[in-house]
DNA sequence: ACGTCACGACACGGTACGTTCCGTTTCTGC
DNA sequence: GCAGAAACGGAACGTACCGTGTCGTGACGT
């Protein structure tokens, strides 16, 4: 277990403060920048009580992002596969676009490259469960033929998220509901799907004028 | 510039010996465990010397990773469009999983989130070329009907080294052969290309056995 | 009321940072 | 060639942060 275990004299302050305080410290100066000592002084805590919870840097970050993230991006299932589609995909490039869980979440795919046992925690409890969400949500589409039998959903799943970390870790400008929308028409396109209404042959080759249904 | 500039006087020897102990190290201990003096002491030569050619660690694999692909990775053009694309992501994806350079890209990914100038030299020299070459070919395609006339070109790229980068970022396996091979079919489709050949409805969707255009 | 445990504080040795000084080697220009 | 300049290796420096250890205090559970 990377993340803090509970306690019954464990001081919820405590904990909550040197959240609090990673992630300001995190938007503040960068995760690179972050120290331990910094987010000990910041919260009020001694540097003792942290790593008495936490093994590292990165773990505190993680509980903080999970802990904000559990539950708060439910896959809603309104029957359009297409729509849904586009909220989550437009959820995932909010919070890895937008403070102070953007700076969060690209120190944590840093640290991932040298820390095994955080890179397994952010698969189990964030990864994992998103890429299943979205895997499911698929299949549900395929049972009420809007999705052909056939199709590579795993795949799929991964030209969905993959520009989004693209974007992400090259510190590209994310993409905007406009290009989120193309993304997955064209994703849909690419497993056989009909097209959606008058989302019709070529999507985005020639831009719709916003409507209602993208903010 | 954050890579080094040349000297008349500037010993071309401890320019290599750096370079090349710095990549030994990043493979055997990853980015995050290389120092600059640990490079110093493998190369043979003066942290002083190395601090006075590069801005930091990742300044010095930035170079030495350039150094290496500058030109190593030509865009063919055999005229067929989906092979073309199949060679060059599968680059990419020796490129991000193979050692010395895997983990070097790894690193400077890492440290690009908080070295505005390491970023902008990444953009400029590597991933910028890589995305016009890609785009270029794909225009190219274009013209020779391959690939319908109004077809977002930039998002395909995107969705080609997306799901690339996804895996590289998450640290899972990186695709086979096979799978670019089912991406790229897959997005083509996307654009309202046609079917290429044998590759026909449902690219993916039932395992095609292993063809001699994939090795 | 007592014992336990988490707490804040402070000090510690260790590591790597980036810089400075020094004496030596190597190359350039005269 | 020779003299000067520049880059070199080596060693040491002060600083920052690491992760740990110690200690006294205070809050909680029994």
């Amino acid at each position: 277990m990377i993340t803090s275990q509970s306690s019954l004299r464990r001081s919820e302050r405590s904990r909550r403060a040197t959240l609090d305080a990673a992630l300001e410290l995190c938007t503040e100066k960068g995760y690179g920048r972050v120290t331990v000592e910094a987010i000990a002084a910041r919260a009020g805590v001694s540097k003792k009580t942290i790593y008495r919870w936490w093994s590292s840097k990165g773990a505190v970050l993680l509980e903080a992002f999970v802990d904000a993230f559990v539950g708060a991006t439910p896959f809603v299932d309104t029957g359009d596969i297409a729509l849904d589609l586009r909220t989550h995909i437009n959820s995932a490039v909010k919070l890895t676009s937008t403070p102070p869980y953007g700076p969060a979440y690209a120190g944590i795919l840093s640290e991932m490259h040298y820390d095994d046992a955080l890179a397994e925690a952010v698969q189990e409890q964030l990864v994992g469960p998103r890429f299943a969400a979205a895997e499911a949500r698929l299949a549900k589409a395929q049972e009420q033929g809007q999705v052909p039998a056939g199709a590579n959903l795993p795949l799929a799943v991964e030209m969905l998220y993959g520009p989004v970390y693209y974007r992400h870790v090259l510190r590209k400008p994310p993409q905007d509901e406009a290009t989120v929308a193309t993304l997955v028409d064209h994703v849909l396109r690419s497993l056989g799907a009909a097209p959606d209404g008058p989302r019709g042959a070529l999507p985005g080759a020639v831009p719709r004028p916003a409507s209602g249904d993208l903010s």
